[in-house]
DNA sequence: CTTTTTTTGTACCATTTCGCATTAAATCCC
DNA sequence: GGGATTTAATGCGAAATGGTACAAAAAAAG
């Protein structure tokens, strides 16, 4: 979720300005819009209950349109879930800015994970475990992917502990690795119940208990 | 995964010992065998995925037949569904009756989850969730299927700690519902990185963490 | 205005999918 | 053996699906 020192490439890059004066017929959609709208509809209903049509009709573009612009439907799922993961990014980038203790910084990460949850008239969940819980997890690139998705969420989640043990709210003795699987473990656990309905209310007492837990154990 | 009191009603009944004599033609096959087949290609594929065509060469029983016994699709899911619950619930069980104590009662109960996810050529992870990252959960009689699960699990958890706590191995002081969530948040997680395709080795250092933080945090 | 380039939109194709109607087979009851 | 009953097997059909060919359209370049 988060890099070691460089800040990475937020979402894609701003070519969108002044635009170079491209050649031919002008498209009637934009790109980033599109994967967008494909990345919701992904969201509602996994890889195989998604077809070609239904995405042809959310974005407004026609079955060859979007063939063209972004290639088969596994292609525009695989472009559908890096986008989901910049957007993710971005967010959490976000709190680790902020001068925050532990408790504070866990909050606001569970908060915003729970914000990206529960977008959309239903509760949609984590795409990622979608991905992992679908047959979408056979493909080995789709794989690494995901790959990347669990351990960056524990790199970020063992910065946070890392920090706070540095700042002095937590002993030097705490287990990091077990902290931050413990912190993703509820990560899981709030996307899944969240996209089964489970109320926000609920869903707040979860991650309560968890910090308490987390940074309690600690004292 | 466990009822308060009663002993629950473990798989089928065996009505299959001396069948009463069925009028026409014999079957060509066990209807639970049938299901165990059909689950285990639910499990691989999800719902969306796995085509009537899979299912009719998996069990060996053509389209009709198929229809016939077990209803359309979503009939056999659901059949499916409640056979990998009652299957898990058989082995949870188990877990109850032992003599032992909160730490080795956890590790069993992730043991055994371990077991499940990781079955068949490739893991599989917890079917709960996989119906939950799909489609599957728009419908009502299915989200009222996995939230039961959820309910069971937690439950499951709950008896567990307090157990301990009689027992005297936990003081009475700890928050039984918060260390159940977080147990239970384990086995999402578990369940989500086994299918992914996370190693035994490394999950089992979660569980041991898992275990320590839970039960270390009380004395 | 003509050419070139790029995108759009219509139509099409092969395959898959779910479901069912119908016929053939196997067993029991009389 | 003859009829009744239940299942198996073949095959049809309508719809959906992923993907593509091809011509029309819209813009820049010459």
């Amino acid at each position: 979720m988060v890099q070691k020192k460089k800040e990475p490439g937020v979402v894609a890059k701003p070519e969108v300005s002044t635009e170079p004066k491209r050649r031919g017929r002008p498209r009637a959609y934009a790109p980033d819009v599109a994967i967008g709208q494909a990345l919701a509809l992904f969201r509602k209903g996994g890889f195989a209950a998604t077809s070609l049509d239904d995405l042809s009709e959310v974005t407004g573009m026609n079955r060859p349109s979007l063939y063209g612009a972004f290639g088969d439907k596994r292609a525009l799922y695989i472009k559908s879930y890096q986008r989901y993961r910049d957007d993710y990014t971005v967010k959490v980038l976000e709190i680790f800015k902020a001068d925050i203790d532990i408790r504070e910084r866990l909050r606001r990460f569970f908060d915003t994970a729970l914000e990206i949850y529960l977008t959309g008239e239903e509760p949609r969940g984590c795409f990622t475990v979608m991905t992992v819980a679908s047959d979408a997890i056979a493909d080995p690139d789709i794989r690494e992917l995901v790959y990347r998705g669990f351990a960056d969420v524990d790199d970020a989640f063992g910065w946070c502990f890392r920090t706070a043990i540095k700042r002095g709210e937590m002993p030097d003795t705490v287990d990091v690795v077990a902290l931050s699987q413990m912190a993703s473990a509820t990560l899981f656990s709030l996307s899944i119940r969240a996209r089964a309905g489970v109320p926000r209310a609920e869903l707040d007492v979860i991650v309560k208990g968890a910090i308490a837990l987390v940074c309690g154990s600690t004292r």
